[in-house]
DNA sequence: GTTAGTGCAAACCTTTTGCAGCTCT
DNA sequence: AGAGCTGCAAAAGGTTTGCACTAAC
């Protein structure tokens, strides 16, 4: 399997981190590392894969993996769960300097970045802990937005009232995992 | 879906955290319970699925599942993915009072706990910011541990001298993963 | 011209679902 | 008795692989 160089200057875009090392630079590798590059978004490959048939309608869905795969590899690309908040796919960001926690609300899916000196200290605690060589680190916190907190609250204020029963706090209920269902004859 | 209280007093077994609201504490639940409990290693859904099986040859693969993602909502049990260093599973560990990073070598696969306080302080942190309710947080961290530093320090030396090239750094590159092939007509 | 990468189809692993029968309480 | 749980078979979702062909260097 090839090893692409990680990217050490990089003067301009990502095409400097690939190149060298009999990795090649194809057509379908520089629409998928634009896409990761420009999207704010966290995508996983589906959608990523959706996204580049626009640009190329033959692209495959396979090479999607490949790539980022490849990516992956060559620390170009993360790769997150989001808590599996959304199922069981991988979401893919852009490698970036400062590391960053994910924050993501199981209620209305929302993710935020949380940037901040508790995650470099935990990283040289490991490292001088365990004498450890970290490569990558991911942490990821599943809860409740403030304003789905807001939200609800008023719910199950509702249901109480409707119930006629008094108030009494639940264990949280991660939604249910929307799975395409097979349409059978509709 | 039935839910489950969670685990307010804890006199003795998890078996008073279960039996209200109407969740049963059956004799299947009660063998992959346990063994989640008393087993220190992280064990994923197949892998207890097979000690399982030891006292019920009856159990049945589902039942595995459908407890998990009990015990799982319930906050009995954590879910990890340890970076997905041996595939797409997921393992468990029975919820502890304090939160814990894991740390999984890469080369070994062996994983570390790590507790202290920059966990907290991120948690408390990521509250204050975003006025966020936590549910349920996860912080992996892979890479290589002192061992295997050594040992790929020595092997990379070696493949070096072999070729008669320079030694330089080389990404890491994850061990493929073992998947079962079908072994066509042996 | 080589070597690496792509597309296609088919496999693979892990997890979930539908449903009839069983079992706790 | 009845809600809740189990087992079985079958499906689904997400990802990987084998192989012949194509494209990058």
């Amino acid at each position: 399997m090839p090893i692409i160089k990680k990217a050490t200057g990089r003067t301009g875009s990502s095409e400097d981190a690939l190149t060298e090392r009999g990795v090649r630079f194809t057509r379908q590798r520089k629409i998928l590392l634009d896409l990761i590059d420009k999207t704010g978004d966290h995508l996983d490959a589906e959608r990523l894969y959706q996204m580049a048939k626009a640009t190329d309608p033959k692209l495959n869905r396979v090479t999607v993996y490949r790539t980022l795969k490849l990516l992956k590899e060559g620390g170009l690309v993360d790769e997150l769960d989001l808590m599996h908040q959304a199922g069981e796919q991988h979401f893919y960001e852009t490698r970036r300097k400062q590391e960053h926690a994910h924050v993501i609300c199981l209620s209305c899916g929302k993710v935020e970045e949380f940037f901040g000196e508790p995650l470099q200290k935990l990283r040289r605690q490991i490292e001088s802990h365990f004498g450890f060589e970290i490569v990558l680190a991911r942490t990821e916190v599943g809860g409740y937005c403030s304003h789905c907190q807001a939200m609800r609250a008023r719910e199950m204020r509702e249901a109480a009232e409707a119930l006629a029963v008094p108030v009494k706090p639940v264990v949280p209920v991660r939604k249910p995992v929307a799975r395409k269902k097979s349409t059978p004859a509709q």
